[in-house]
DNA sequence: TAGCTAATGTACGAACTAGTACGTTAGCTA
DNA sequence: TAGCTAACGTACTAGTTCGTACATTAGCTA
């Protein structure tokens, strides 16, 4: 982190548009991801950056604006993570069990973008709807599953039938809610889903789940 | 529903303690879940109840606790379904299924509760951690299901060492999800998880994964 | 039925908060 | 290097929002 009393000068200028930009991104994806959209104070924002807050009015137009261009961002970091996923060299049952694995360190290591998600779920996701960025965007993961379950389906390990859609959302819905409710849950069972020592249980309890599903013998609908 | 218009007896009474904070419990449980705890507005609530904001502030003491009594009173309605769980005289895979199923049917019929839990986990659990009537309070089904793991793994049909937490939040998790990730996840992949139409597909799915995951042979740890 | 208190309503204020009008300047370009 | 404009800062406002001071009364009880 470079120290904020020192003049905005990270690249030897002290007008740089996109720095500002990016700095108020940077700002406001912490700000929002605490406090949530209507807890999220401008001002706030404004102060823990190194710019004021006329240029948050400048660059994004308004509160609304600047909360879309938060999630468009954090929903293009996971993509490019996504786009990184190399699997398809295994059997279909270990790229299974891998990509898994993947999609639950992932969700570990962004918990903001987690609270993101779930706050804009709480807004009925206006702002994802209304961004052009977002519309039906899907995920660099589906394509990946869809054809691991086309080749473990095409062998035979896979029963029929199973959705990649449907699995990608059984998948991200446990690691989404080890991390998303990790605090009302630790209140409740006096367990902490997101415990350091209990990470490689959890890891090892998706895996299991997923392929156990995906091979296990199923009645014809 | 009442009419608001009428003077305000329903136990024909024009005063009445318990109704009245009753009525406020209602309305605010509805606005916390529409907005969250920051977007929701005290006025509001004043306002679609039959007496006025001083009552909220006379019972409740204040933003801050009211939103503590919805949750309590949130948690207190899904503990008492859950005590209603007669799974028990099933076999053990039988009544596993059965109860992820009424976990499922659960969350589908309780969006509000969903939200609720949402926004408490965004604002750290501290409401619920404060309250002496929600610490640690666990959950009924909880109970049961220990006790027909107990008995799956007796009886040789459950692979061992499966702990009830965690597969509580197996389950938990596809039921939250679907509900509480409905709009993001509509929006991104086109795909309503609550559709009417899909329910039975869903319903079906969660079955199928959580008894996979209890009867596949798994690998010794 | 007199009196008391829990229950209720009205009106207001202090603090906060998103957003803006207006003025300034860095740094590129002709 | 003169001038222009994108980039930036200051100071303010209008509207909102939680909370409360003060006044009133329903309805129980002695």
């Amino acid at each position: 982190m470079t120290s904020v009393d020192e003049p905005a000068q990270t690249n030897g200028r002290l007008r740089d548009a996109a720095r500002t930009q990016a700095e108020i991104l940077d700002v406001a994806t912490q700000e929002f991801a605490r406090a949530g959209y209507d807890g999220a104070r401008v001002d706030e924002i404004a102060a823990r950056t190194r710019t004021t807050k006329r240029m948050i009015y400048y660059y994004f137009g308004g509160k609304e604006q600047l909360f879309t261009a938060v999630l468009e961002r954090a929903y293009g970091v996971i993509r490019e993570a996504e786009q990184q996923l190399d699997v398809e060299h295994l059997d279909p049952v270990a790229a299974i069990r891998r990509l898994a694995e993947l999609t639950f360190d992932h969700h570990e290591q962004h918990p903001d973008f987690i609270r993101l998600v779930s706050i804009e779920n709480i807004h009925g996701a206006e702002h994802i709807a209304a961004s052009a960025k977002l519309g039906r965007i899907g995920s660099p993961a589906l394509e990946v599953i869809r054809r691991i379950l086309a080749a473990g389906q095409e062998s035979g390990l896979f029963t029929a039938d199973v959705d990649a859609v449907d699995l990608h959302a059984l998948i991200s819905s446990f690691c989404f809610f080890r991390v998303a409710n990790r605090h009302t849950f630790g209140v409740l069972f006096g367990r902490d889903l997101v415990d350091p020592a209990q990470r490689a249980h959890y890891r090892t309890m998706l895996g299991d789940m997923v392929i156990a599903y995906l091979t296990a013998e199923r009645a014809a609908d």
